[in-house]
DNA sequence: TTCCAGGTTGTTG
DNA sequence: CAACAACATGGA
């Protein structure tokens, strides 16, 4: 762990190389829906939970190499235990185990990454802490727009989440697998989301609420193929929410979801091309990509905003 | 109005 | 196995 010092606000984090803070909160910041965290000009404030516990906290850049995670409400985390368990949420969250050397290496030579790296640099791929969040924000965005998804997530949220106070403004957290598992889809029909989508999400829950659908088990698997194999058994999830998972919440780094419509879409805007690339040219491209296929797919993305 | 969105499932040939 | 309709709604 990157230990750290504290002050009497909170904690000091350091930050890895090749990683700008402003890049990444450029990241958080786009799209005004995002109804998981709000932020500001320099910092982004959201809610932590930590051993069952809820905190409202500030994160912002310290001296160009720390950051500084305050506490602002919610649950006083003040052993030590519970104040390494925030650093390593921030360290994952962040991705600051990832050394990004080899991978601008690779991709300053690529034509299709080549100005992604150059525009986004420092840029890391922004986990989704929460495997039900994750899952659930997978199969929402399926086959509607992000502006859409956004809208869902929110009303969704709001519906059956919970919050935080600070100040006069709610700070949500994410519906807990627990309560979904126990709603029938009539309970949710006030969220513009399809009848399958619904039943999707609370039966993703459910299986999660019975321990069979864990972090744990799905990190077990040194091969992206089993994890990907495990996810697909469940109904609502396919290829590309699977691996849409694995790479934002189980970070492994060659997942890939090549049929996703945003990654052609960004190939088309590098390259020119006026048709939609095949997902044989896809494989071809990303061939030179092996093991950053996630990095790769994250920073194309960011081309198209 | 039409087309397409960070797809997946279930059916049909 | 490939092709295709159905799903539901919003944004451009």
């Amino acid at each position: 762990m990157r230990i750290c010092k504290e002050n009497k606000h909170g904690i000091l984090i350091k930050t890895p190389e090749l990683f700008d803070f402003k890049t990444n909160l450029n990241y958080l910041q786009r799209n005004p829906n995002e109804c998981m965290y709000e932020v500001g000009e320099d910092k982004i404030i959201r809610v932590i939970e930590i051993n069952q516990l809820r905190t409202l906290v500030c994160i912002s850049e310290a001296d160009n190499e720390y950051l500084a995670v305050e506490f602002l409400a919610g649950a006083r985390l003040e052993s030590m235990e519970d104040k390494e368990a925030i650093v390593r949420y921030v360290e994952e969250w962040f991705d600051f185990e990832t050394d990004l050397i080899p991978f601008y290496k690779m991709g300053s030579k690529d034509p299709l990454l080549e100005q992604a790296i150059e525009r986004f640099y420092g840029l890391r791929i922004i986990g989704l802490h929460d495997l039900f969040e994750a899952l659930c924000w997978g199969v929402l965005g399926q086959q509607i727009n992000l502006t859409f998804a956004y809208t869902l997530k929110r009303q969704f949220v709001e519906k059956f989440g919970e919050t935080l106070e600070y100040k006069g403004k709610k700070y949500w957290i994410f519906p807990s697998f627990d309560k979904i598992s126990g709603l029938s889809p009539e309970d949710m029909s006030d969220i513009k989301m399809t009848k399958k989508k619904r039943e999707y999400v609370i039966d993703i829950a459910k299986l999660m609420a019975k321990g069979d659908l864990t972090k744990e088990k799905l990190l077990h698997f040194d091969d992206l193929k089993q994890a990907e194999r495990e996810l697909t058994r469940i109904r609502g999830i396919g290829p590309w929410t699977a691996n849409y998972v694995l790479m934002r919440c189980l970070r492994y780094p060659d997942a890939f979801p090549i049929d996703d419509a945003g990654l052609i879409n960004a190939i088309k805007l590098v390259t020119g091309m006026e048709r939609k690339p095949t997902k044989e040219e896809i494989r071809e491209w990303a061939s030179a990509w092996k093991n950053w296929e996630s990095y790769a797919t994250f920073y194309l993305w960011r081309m198209l905003y």
